[in-house]
DNA sequence: TATGTGCTATTGTCCACGACATATTTAGCC
DNA sequence: GGCTAAATATGTCGTGGACAATAGCACATA
């Protein structure tokens, strides 16, 4: 009958699905089916993949573990509560990383208790409070930045729904695009001229945003295209646009290698004179940065790099 | 010697990289290969598909002409000489395509002129300048809606790029949540209450916001969700900010079939007296308009749908 | 002239399993 | 301990086959 069907629906995911959510590679997840025994899909009608919602979520936290350093072969195999026990481990482990505080910030806490209660608008109006009391950058790197570190967390152990990130996220862009707004109409334009953007497989737009105000701030020349954009097409728009700078924005889930290939190709492609900034949370930034790319580990950096830009370029 | 492993290294790609590059994922390319004989990469030293940059911007044409609706055992085969031809008969024979007007508003002419001339700042401002001039209503009515239509036009007849049509996105998008921001300030919210956003598949985002525009005008009770919505987020989030509608966008390219399973599918779900409104260009909505489901066929009508709402609710 | 239905060709994605380049760890040595 | 070399771990690519989903087409029906 439909409940079934409705069921499945909701609670098998196909290999691509999964690839999408987790940003494992189908070839990876296979790979370690083979070797690992974990995930072990079960099979629809057609002999294909389908994975429970369960083995999903628990690849979630395996590739948290790999973005943290782990090896496959050490955490890939291990049972949901030996995993568990590793992820409480890190998180009492970085619980004073120094960036991200505890969160006994009042304005961070309420932000985060509107979030929980549902109350987008009062989350708006909160946000849009905190800017004017804190300025733009102070907004950005002391309340935005943390507070996507927060949510993400709180994504990871389940506290909050996906709808919610989702309402999160085009609640924050709004007010920063707002921001964005406002600090055009009072600046003049100066240069680096700046070309904003993300590879095609990444979605999140937020990091960008963040970026876009500051530079903004910083009375840079910002050209956002949105995210995904195909490389052919960043090339022609930094060449046309006579861009100084292009700006790439990596979540955390994406794919290491393609990362890496990436930003070296388009290194390859693009003018010699031509900056490459990377930023991010994409641990694999830090732990084997690019040559001749910028990266941007945190959104403080991007100030004093305009201005050093801007010193090198009378 | 090194120039020839240089030029090489310089002009072919991995098959990572074409997939990056074209959006054609791995498995297309090997199966376009087998079956047309094109792509017909040559190998490295491991044995490897390597692509000369000549045959990834082949590739780049026929994607295109896939995008416009031609199919790949019609194009795939096709020397370079014949796939331009193709590209010049769709130019000429879209010419005049009925609906969309000629384009004598000098506003109109005005906005495209600054697009083509890659003058995206003056864009913005010609479009910020409208919605003072015009009001929201008419900017959004007789502005952005036929400006949309020229661009999608200039785009598949090859006029433009790619990454102008990118750009002319982000740039509307931008005044659109502008104007919404200065709307929800102005007045306040009344219902109903609105969940706005799209289907996975659908990332066109105008649409939505279009609408988002003309509701908040009314002084709707407006939550977008950004595109891409799960339909188990949707439900959720539904119930738990009691929304009154939900509004669904579709652009034209969307496959029927989908649309309609998953209207069908999100009216089963949603308790019935949660009204569903479908907007957009996608065909199969004045076709075979799905049972229970508002279609909003043209922009105007959501001033007389938000009235009749109204008017049945006390 | 339209609209619907069934058949057929097309097309993207999946599967299995093997191979191997590259990154990382370990072992051996100074 | 610090360094090189062998061993291991790991992701990606290759081949070829299969097939569900989609689109196109011929035909029947109102």
């Amino acid at each position: 009958m439909n409940l079934s069907e409705g069921d499945s629906h909701h609670l098998r995911f196909s290999i691509a699905a999964v690839e999408r959510d987790t940003g494992l590679g189908k070839d990876t997840l296979r790979v370690w089916e083979r070797r690992y025994g974990f995930p072990q899909p079960l099979r629809d009608s057609f002999g294909e993949r389908t994975y429970p919602l369960a083995q999903v979520e628990k690849l979630r936290i395996i590739k948290r573990l790999l973005d943290a350093g782990y090896r496959p072969g050490a955490v890939v195999a291990l049972s949901e509560a030996q995993l568990q026990a590793i992820n409480e481990a890190m998180f009492v482990g970085t619980q004073t990383p120094g960036e991200v505080s505890d969160g006994t910030d009042p304005v961070l806490q309420d932000a985060m208790a509107l979030l929980r209660s549902h109350k987008i608008d009062g989350l708006r109006s909160h946000l849009l409070q905190a800017v004017a009391g804190l300025g733009v950058n102070r907004f950005v790197t002391e309340l935005v930045a943390p507070l996507n570190a927060m949510v993400g967390e709180a994504w990871m152990r389940g506290e909050i729904e996906v709808f919610q990130e989702h309402l999160y996220t085009e609640c924050v862009a709004g007010v920063l695009r707002h921001a964005i707004h406002q600090l055009q109409s009072h600046a003049p334009h100066r240069q680096p001229r700046i070309l904003l953007t993300t590879f095609p497989q990444e979605d999140h737009l937020l990091g960008l945003l963040m970026a876009e105000c500051l530079l903004t701030l910083q009375g840079c020349h910002c050209l956002s295209m949105g995210a995904k954009t195909p490389m052919g097409d960043m090339i022609k728009a930094a060449a046309v646009y006579q861009t100084d700078i292009v700006a790439l924005s990596f979540s955390v889930s994406q794919n290491p290698n393609h990362v890496l290939d990436g930003l070296n190709e388009l290194r390859r492609l693009l003018p010699a004179h031509i900056e490459i900034w990377a930023g991010g949370r994409a641990p694999v930034l830090q732990r084997r940065p690019p040559d001749n790319v910028l990266v941007i580990s945190d959104v403080a950096q991007i100030e004093s790099q305009v201005v050093r830009w801007r010193s090198q370029r009378p």
